[in-house]
DNA sequence: CTCCAATCATTTGTGCTCAAATAATTGTGA
DNA sequence: TCACAATTATTTGAGCACAAATGATTGGAG
């Protein structure tokens, strides 16, 4: 197969993985009430400690206006809840609530679906392969997207 | 790094694959007022002719109930139309205009953006394990989903 | 020939995503 | 100190995605 072959290729199989991920998502919610963003907000919340929206929008690599929803939907399930900060009150301190913490016990951890239980069957030596090339693939496609945002910006 | 480690980097490379993706996608539709999935949609209208709303949802990969809000945008831009069938009145056949035919010659190719612009600066080698490891990661991931669905169906 | 189930497109409802505009608050420079 | 710029969260608007329900049409079984 060419290059270009190749890289049509790729970006077909990226569509198919991008649906997959999605499917699961989707299928985590209908079985267990929660989002994949969902638990991956819950998830870092409960890593990292209370965190701004702004921050944590950072570290999930959300727009912040996309994690303002997911935060309400959160709240309105009792999981999480809005506090003023203290010291600055533009800001928002989320935090999780009991509820939270004891669902997090029993829930799918958001690197350990049933797509994880497929990496885990395969061999070590595969797997960091994959991560090799996956990790290039994001290098690549940052660079791009850094290296044209900087082009337009000077238009 | 150990095999966990490596599933868990892989996810959240991943996650940054996607979402660069998608920034490309509203890129493109911020300069070009097409969205990534209008631009298959044509392209596929192109490449195969005319078809049913059903048949382009299966070789968009994409739920039919989605594609009816890409063909109606497609429409209200004049670059798509809908016919009755003339053999079967539950169908239309979506067509482009010649307008969409003239724009299709200067539109960015869905899988040509400055994102495969990265992978062609990549070597042939490269781009190879690139293309193996993420058909492993679709073979994989597509293999699981399809395996739960089936448990899950047994219920 | 006539029901009736299957098929096809669509609507409705929920959620995610971004960008741009808005409002409140902070902190700073004159 | 005080006007003004920067920061922070939110709202608004457009689009994409799915599932489930709806309505029209077809085609087959009795």
């Amino acid at each position: 197969m060419d290059k270009s072959a190749s890289i049509e290729r790729i970006f077909q199989d990226l569509r198919r993985v991008v649906h997959a991920l999605e499917l699961y998502s989707k299928d985590v919610n209908a079985r267990f009430g929660l989002t994949a963003p969902q638990l991956w907000a819950l998830w870092e919340l409960e890593r990292g400690g209370p965190a701004s929206l702004g921050a944590l929008a950072l570290t999930l690599q959300l727009h912040p206006s996309t994690l303002v929803g997911v935060v309400d939907r959160l709240e309105a399930k009792g999981l999480a809840l809005r506090d003023p900060d203290p010291a600055d009150a533009r800001r928002i301190r989320i935090r999780l609530t009991p509820k939270a913490r004891a669902l997090l016990k029993h829930a799918p951890h958001p690197a350990q679906g049933r797509l994880v239980h497929g990496l885990q069957a395969m061999s070590e030596r595969q797997v960091t392969e994959l991560r090799r090339a996956v990790a290039t693939l994001v290098r690549v496609m940052e660079a791009e997207d850094l290296e044209a945002r900087f082009f337009f910006s000077e238009e």
